[in-house]
DNA sequence: TATGAAATGAACCAAATGTTTCACAAGCAC
DNA sequence: GTGCTTGTGAAACATTTGGTTCATTTCATA
């Protein structure tokens, strides 16, 4: 099957614009062809049924279910797919220190998150959510590490939160930045150890100028964890010597998702605007533009 | 389905000769059941098709479909399918709880942590890690949604390694700051849908010069999917409007922990250099201090 | 703009699908 | 033996399947 999908890879580009579309989805989801009906994986890949014919015998098979096979007997033998995580793992210890690294990273990964979302309490999402949706403005503050932290909560949030305001980023002292936090306002901190004394001192700064502090740490016992009014807590754990953010990511995504989705409907309508508008200036492809 | 297998085998002595006689071939042949279609299963078993149904509703499923559904599930690597952004969308209007939507959203992190890590070959990790480590510059470069992310693994990388260069944070266009790449050099792009138009012009830019690609990104499809050296994917599945980018940051931080772990011991004595001035420096607090 | 080739999707077909029905057989109680 | 329940498979059912056809659209070329 691998090297039928390479080989769709390979031809993808000479492929017409619906059988692209079509073998796009056949390469993203390999399983869906082996256990779906063929309309069914037409369907979910927005072409009509013939396509997929046509993508069959383009790839040189005498019908869709020659071409189907393939894909049912990587499922069949593919032990993979129905190994349990800790047999996986084992598994993945088992071909050499690269298999064990990725591995452990895998497992700390995985209970990062888990221990995120099992930790949080829903009402302390949804007071989060609240706390920056109500705030005048919003300050983001993330230094060292967890600057593209700060900066990814920025991207993402700023499409839903118009009153954020980024610190840090401008190459100047976040100081400068935060020069004009008041009440109403918020400061939004992402911090993990080792703490940077810059978070400490924006939190400070702020909490003196009457500024509510929201807070992703890796610790109640943190600086940030300590003085915020609403804090939301990701272990860092890893194997290796960086701590992992992606437990703290994943408490971000969730956290805009709720903003969004108990928001007004303004907000939803703002980001199809959003989206029409990146489309229609070229900034980013259509569906099958390469 | 193990569940299902265990409750059959359970309640196997309590089964009429013919429900024993399907019962014994499902669970012998239990990916039989997730890819052929009844009537051929009943044929392998030595059954009517009518038997086949019985089973399912004996074992308190409504069809056989909803009977095979668990066979499915247990073959099928890629886990949960979520609602297309649309359907979120509509779903948003039915005001969905927040407990609700956190569990999917910690569902849908980790089974695309899961998936990435799983769908990774420990040899491409290693090629990457290769490439990235021998390669005369590497030039980072992420945009839209992933210019975070790219900042990300440029911060964490460009510790251990000294040749990264960042593409498109200095404000002017991209190709003002690959100017310079040549063969010998790479290319790292990180992309998810929808593609930018600024990554796959980076991308032919950096092919005409002869430079190799190395690409993050959720589909082999995809521009750098397709032309990429060598490639890692991580889905980006969410239930939510914006793609959860969780699973990338864990291939990230997992690539930069191989590259420090197969480097020469100069790295490591370069990072603990690093961390020592930022420590004196007074960057960082000390344990305790707040 | 006109022309022809390629691409595409709607409609259709025969075959196969899951399901239901029903007649019959086997076993058991009386 | 007669009734009655349970188990069973053949046949018919509507639905869905993979495959084909063909009119229409798209688009580059003339």
């Amino acid at each position: 099957m691998q090297d039928l999908i390479d080989t769709l890879s390979g031809n993808y580009a000479s492929l017409s614009p619906q059988l692209r579309l079509a073998a796009k989805h056949v390469m993203d989801r390999p399983e869906d062809v082996a256990l779906k009906s063929m309309r069914a994986v037409a369907a979910d890949a927005g072409v009509a049924p013939s396509t997929m014919v046509r993508l069959a015998q383009a790839s040189g098979f005498k019908s869709y279910d020659a071409f189907r096979e393939p894909f049912q007997d990587s499922v069949r033998t593919g032990g993979a797919s129905f190994a349990s995580r800790t047999e996986w793992l084992v598994q993945l210890a088992g071909e050499g220190d690269t298999g064990q690294l990725t591995g452990s990273m895998a497992e700390a990964v995985i209970s990062n998150v888990e221990n995120a979302f099992r930790g949080v309490e829903t009402e302390t999402l949804e007071e989060a959510a609240q706390l920056l949706r109500n705030a005048n403005r919003v300050y983001v503050a993330g230094f060292g590490g967890m600057s593209a932290v700060a900066n990814y909560f920025y991207f993402v949030a700023h499409m839903v939160l118009p009153h954020l305001v980024p610190v840090g980023a401008s190459g100047g002292t976040s100081i400068d930045d935060l020069a004009h936090i008041w009440q109403g306002d918020v400061l939004a901190t992402f911090s993990v150890e080792p703490y940077s004394r810059e978070t400490s001192r924006a939190l400070e700064f702020a909490k003196r100028r009457g500024a509510k502090i929201f807070a992703i740490t890796d610790s109640r016992a943190s600086p940030a964890g300590a003085s915020a009014d609403v804090a939301l807590f990701a272990s860092t754990a890893s194997p290796q010597f960086f701590p992992s953010q992606a437990a703290v990511i994943a408490l971000i995504e969730t956290l805009v998702a709720l903003i969004v989705a108990h928001g007004d409907e303004k907000i939803v309508s703002w980001m199809e605007d959003l989206e029409r508008v990146r489309a229609e200036e070229g900034l980013i492809l259509k569906r099958g533009e390469g």
